[in-house]
DNA sequence: TGTACATCAGTGAACGCGCGTTCACTGATGTAC
DNA sequence: TGTACATCAGTGAACGCGCGTTCACTGATGTAC
């Protein structure tokens, strides 16, 4: 068995990762096979051994997010999975709508950057986006205080606003706009997760 | 001077209208130009009597929702931008996230449909989402109660609330979870305009 | 320990299709007389 | 009022390029002996 299966498995990984920065940056459709595999380090033809389809990469970055990149981002966070506490729904909020997450292209969330490609996307795709938003309502509902009755109309509210408010300020030009929208989005979703 | 400069207006508006509705359905790029041109009753070269290239047409088809497909849309809400009262706020939300216009796909705002198209695409078109953008932002604020001293805040997070839940719920493949998704962004966001 | 071998990750040329755009033309229509 | 003409909206064939996918191959590496 020449080559071992970990040195497969890396190879994978290092397209995928390479594969989900690039789609971030430009959009599914945007961004070529042949261009994911050079910044990989591979050549175009090398694809098929890892992946059946474009369509089949794109579902599996998006799902590579949530313990990927996403798990670096609540760690820097201080967001403890196994150990939720109130106050972690405003950190995870302070982060989702800060300033820094606006602007890093490449290690932003998949559901801001590229909504209108998974509305198209294939089935396994559409559940990876749904997996993440599950996760993150989870977590805002988890964390906010058991006192509050709306518990879960107020995190799924205040998953809308972070992905709402995010998405907004992105696709605006004007950068002032942007900035007001992304800060009015954070002051109403720390207010909604802690009334 | 053949074929009356109206003629020419009514067909320029026709493939408009029609590539509206197709980007809608399917996004930017999954549009052709042969199928906007076949469906508005034409052939494929003539497009280019119209316009210069299809982003041209991408950015008309987003600019004009506004006073389009969009004022007939406010007029079924029971909007009137001439004279704005406090409750237009709450009609206004009432009739965004309302079920009906999350089934309507071709009719939708343009917000919703085709964020991570405009994120990309040319100068021109994402003026005009931010046009979009500013009038539902300024129908809001100014039918706000001026007794509330965080209107513009308030205005922009229900506008964040109102196209991050629809655009949430239109990319989730459960539709239990859309309408969930849908309903909380519509309690918080009355709730932001009419605290 | 060293070597022949089998496997399969990776290569790069080629294929085929779709689509944006161009272009020479056609023919419907308004105007001048 | 009727007719010849000029204009230009609309036609449809063709071009050219890019990209997803396929395929015959190469060569690096782990294993058997």
């Amino acid at each position: 068995m020449p080559y071992s299966a970990a040195h497969r498995e890396k190879t994978r990984a290092k397209i995928v990762e390479t594969a989900r920065i690039l789609f971030n940056r430009h959009g599914f459709q945007n961004v070529t096979i042949d261009q994911v595999m050079r910044e990989a380090g591979l050549t175009r033809g090398g694809f098929y051994n890892h992946f059946k389809t474009k369509e089949a990469l794109f579902s599996e970055a998006v799902s590579s997010f949530l313990m990927g990149r996403g798990a670096e981002w609540r760690e820097d966070a201080g967001i403890d999975l196994s150990n939720l506490k109130p106050e972690m729904a405003g950190q995870m909020i302070d982060a989702y709508l800060s300033p820094q997450h606006l602007g890093d292209i490449d290690g932003q969330c998949p559901m801001i950057a590229l909504p209108s490609d998974v509305a198209r996307a294939d089935p396994e795709t559409q559940a990876a986006f749904q997996k993440l938003l599950t996760a993150m309502v989870w977590l805002l509902e988890t964390a906010i205080s058991p006192e509050n009755a709306n518990r879960r109309n107020d995190a799924l509210s205040a998953a809308a606003l972070c992905v709402g408010g995010m998405v907004l300020a992105r696709t605006l030009p004007s950068s002032e706009l942007a900035e007001e929208v992304r800060a009015a989005a954070h002051r109403t979703a720390l207010k909604a997760v802690n009334p």
